[in-house]
RNA sequence: GGAGAGAUGGCCGAGUGGUCUAAGGCGCACGCCUGGAGAGCGUGUAUGCGCCAAAAGCGCAUCAUGGGUUCGAAUCCCAUUCUCUCCGCCA
């Protein structure tokens, strides 16, 4: 959620970023002027009649101490009529405040001043290409086919005992599946993170803290008779673990990493993107998550696109950096750098990571604030990023590492995995 | 799932209808004192919103959350959430 201020302050400038995410703000933005006049209006007349009683109550408590109780019926007629009119006006606020969310949730984040205008997935920003050549091998197969050829991955039975979507991992494809998570949560541990194990479930307050709630509803599995949320991604419960709080400047920076499975409905999928690992309904995913000092946000942004480098690096996958076009990103993120890596059998890019600075806007939501030098409290800053999804990256080492022998293991996951050779 | 007890500031904790503008303590910050430190003494120490160009200041709200009773609620009533104890169930 936009910060009020912003909008109040240059409505103009909110305006045009808005533009580059192809968003046109313009009505939004006067109606969200306007209602806050009329909340501020509201709350004024509110606060002076609810002084009046106030003070009414006082002068009559002192009345009944000096035994002067019969004077002060006509201020109990007075307080009467205070009190009337303070619940309307206090209705009238409500639904003000009520009426000014609902507009300013429905603005999107503004994108970073470095963000490339554009449409969509065409206009994104090369930032930066791993150094591979990818070698077709012949009669290469897609994950698929090699799933079933192996006996690793089975589509069917998890359609048959859930439904597409639902994989069963079997044998070597369930001990990949483990080698994989472990060795992104020892590789983030290494690198300083502190691990998380979160809920699978949320509530409304935190899928709304993140962003998920209004504008992914129906993206969501909800269980409707706890009214609670399956997590779309480790974000959702890791970041709100901040909800509602005020940090110290020696907690910043927070970096935080957690596995978990995630669960997505993907209403509207089709085609090409859902064969296979392209997309699931439930996958498993190590998150990080990063609250930064304002100043630092972007630092730390550098930082996660860096260490997500390495593991790429390390699993030895061809990728490459996409800096997101205006077009593309995120109704939440100010700046976003992709990950992925490519798929030869496929012929195509899969997106394995999604590496994103919120700046305050998550933090506006969830009042996570720190308090800063000079006493006052701030909004934080939030980050995340995968690091990484597991399927698009099993389905890329089963693709890329094929041969004729079977499907090789890279040098580092063999310690976890304790085969090379997948056969 | 059943029965009972509880939820107060950063923390502990008092507070059963009016002066609560929440006692007291701890912690923290600043000052005095000290050669220095400690002890001691003093001062300060929440969040959000509004008024204000801004600061200062003032007003409003907040004692788990939401309603209600009352001229007036931390205090009484109702609902919800959470915590603890006992019983039941259970990996």
């Amino acid at each position: 959620m936009l910060q009020l201020s912003i909008i109040k302050e240059d409505p103009q400038q909110v305006i045009d970023l808005l533009r580059i995410k192809n968003f046109d703000a313009r009505e939004l933005v006067e109606e969200i002027i306007s209602i806050d006049k009329h909340r501020r209006e509201t709350q004024k007349k509110l606060d002076e009649g609810l002084a009046e009683a106030n003070n009414i109550a006082r002068e009559i408590g002192v009345m009944f101490k000096e035994g002067r109780g019969r004077e002060a019926e006509a201020l109990k007629q007075r307080s009467a009529v205070l009190k009337k009119e303070t619940q309307e006006l206090g209705t009238v606020l409500e639904e003000a405040v009520a009426a000014l969310e609902e507009k300013l949730v429905m603005l999107p984040n503004l994108p970073h001043p470095s963000v490339p205008a554009g449409k969509g997935a065409e206009d994104n920003e090369l930032a930066e290409s791993g150094d591979f050549t990818v070698d077709l091998t012949e009669g290469a197969l897609p994950h698929w086919d090699l799933a079933k050829k192996y006996d690793i991955i089975d589509f069917d039975l998890g359609a048959k005992v859930t439904g597409a979507g639902f994989p069963f991992y079997k044998g070597k494809g369930a001990r990949l599946q483990r080698a994989l998570i472990n060795f992104f949560l020892d590789e983030a541990i290494g690198a300083g993170y502190v691990e998380y194990q979160p809920p699978l479930f949320v509530n409304e307050d935190s899928a709304f803290g993140t962003g998920q709630l209004p504008d992914k509803d129906g993206q969501m599995y909800l269980i409707g008779e706890d009214r609670l949320y399956a997590i779309p991604t480790a974000e959702v419960p890791v970041t709100n673990i901040y909800r509602d709080m005020i940090l110290r400047r020696e907690d910043l920076p927070v970096r935080n990493v957690a596995y978990s499975s995630c669960f997505r409905r993907e209403a509207g999928s089709y085609g090409k993107d859902v064969r296979g690992l392209n997309r699931l309904h439930q996958f498993d995913k190590v998150e990080i998550v990063h609250i930064s000092h304002p100043d630092r946000s972007y630092d730390a942004l550098e930082d996660m696109r860096r260490y997500v480098t390495t593991l790429l690096v390390k699993l030895g996958l061809p990728y490459r950096v996409l800096k997101l076009c205006g077009g593309d990103l995120s109704f939440t993120s100010a700046l976003t750098y992709d990950f992925e890596v490519y798929s030869a059998a496929q012929q195509r890019w899969l997106e394995v990571s999604s590496v994103s600075n919120f700046e305050a806007f998550q933090s506006n939501r969830m009042k996570l604030r720190f308090r800063d030098e000079d006493g006052k409290t701030r909004l934080a800053h939030t980050l995340n990023g995968s690091a990484l999804a597991l399927p698009r990256i099993v389905a890329a080492l089963l693709e890329n590492n094929q041969n004729s022998r079977g499907i090789a293991i890279p040098e580092a996951l063999r310690s976890y995995t304790g085969f090379d050779l997948i056969s």
